[in-house]
DNA sequence: TTATTTCCTGACCATTTGGTCAAGTTAACG
DNA sequence: CGTTAACTTGACCAAATGGTCAGGAAATAA
């Protein structure tokens, strides 16, 4: 019997180890091409395994890209769960954002993946979002809404904020190819992810107005 | 003979209506699917015409895709040519921002089919990019840089600044179906791009500290 | 009107690709 | 060891899709 990944049957040892090798292989594969985009042969050879034994451990191609990105979404939504209510405002914020910046920079596999499928219009995570991510966010709106009455915070809309932080991070994943256009091999340099995160910082804290 | 789309070669009056039936129709089309998610018989039965004869104007969909490209391309940067070095630095820059964030309003699928572009190693125009695009972003950010200099801004810098600007804005488009996943109806509501437009504007000029 | 060029279409083709299946191989377990 | 269940594969199929082509319809020019 096909082992149908996503139950509870009792895992095989091979199971284990095949789904596991399935998926990082179709990550990345997704990422760059984008669900149309990929073929299972493709998936299949980088996993090294033949195409009909990959569909045995996943029925249809649509199984593998849905596990691919639940998996990642739950990691890619880790950091704003540690966003610290008692913690101090401006101080957690920037600790939130350089986190996401540091995600982009290790993982923009991950970020491009989950780009590409809100781009399309996110036709098999719309529950996600509408669930368990609004819930976060509206948790975490409104923990910095409190920080703004509290008059911690300068006068802001909390989701706005939230939206302008994934905007700016994620952009080091998903647009790396342009900024590295753009900057020519700058961008390999291993300060680039500094001056990024001090400049974001900088923005996010004090503003584009001088302070003399 | 077959009219090769983009030559000069005396366009007749039925070219000139067709092709742009066509482009117009393959940018939605192309936006919502990539490239490879997009059939010519889709596009086709948009600009409501057979296959065939769409493949009488552009000979393959590589170059319907291309055509759509440069158009689109060569609008989404107009905006940032009107930096007026001239001008009032924290204006200039808000006005700037202003402007993106209403053209990621009024024709999201154009920011949407670039970013779908960038995010899969943009094969197509990379050699734009690396040319009249870095230059133009090169004298802006000169532009910036001066202004620094002057101490008109903050110490900043002046790539890192444009792209936050960017990613910032561009996010209004490119990943609408999550915010309006997050938010619900309000994203429809007349004044939500006002509300973002608001606090992008208060978070680049004056940041998050509270002021008294 | 007539000749010529442009435009349009149905039918067709080759390739790609998601997915199946029967049969063989290997691992697990008593 | 033997039996059973899990795993693997080559061969195959149907549908989708990019693209061609010969010939007909419509403009346009002479």
């Amino acid at each position: 019997m096909s082992p149908r990944a996503g139950q509870t049957k009792k895992r095989t040892r091979i199971q284990a180890i095949n789904e596991e090798k399935i998926v990082e292989a179709a990550l990345e594969i997704f990422a760059t091409f984008g669900f149309r985009g990929t073929t299972i042969d493709q998936i299949a050879q980088k996993a090294e395994m033949s195409k009909p034994n990959l569909l045995y451990y996943f029925r249809r191609k649509e199984d593998i890209y849905i596990s691919v990105l639940r998996r990642t979404l739950e990691e890619w939504l880790t950091p704003l769960t540690a966003l610290n209510p008692k913690g101090d405002p401006l101080e957690e914020i920037s600790k939130y954002t350089a986190l996401k910046l540091e995600m982009s920079r290790k993982n923009p596999t991950a970020s491009r993946l989950f780009a590409n499928e809100i781009l399309h219009g996110a036709p098999m995570i719309e529950d996600v979002l509408k669930g368990s991510l609004k819930q976060l966010v509206d948790e975490k709106a409104a923990v910095i809404g409190n920080w703004v009455k509290e008059g911690k915070l300068a006068q802001v809309d909390p989701y706005h904020l939230i939206f302008m932080i994934w905007a700016t991070t994620q952009h080091y994943a998903d647009f790396k190819v342009q900024m590295h256009a753009i900057l020519g091999k700058t961008v390999d340099a291993p300060d680039y992810y500094e001056q990024a995160g001090t400049t974001i910082n900088a923005i996010f804290l004090e503003g584009l107005k001088p302070r003399s």
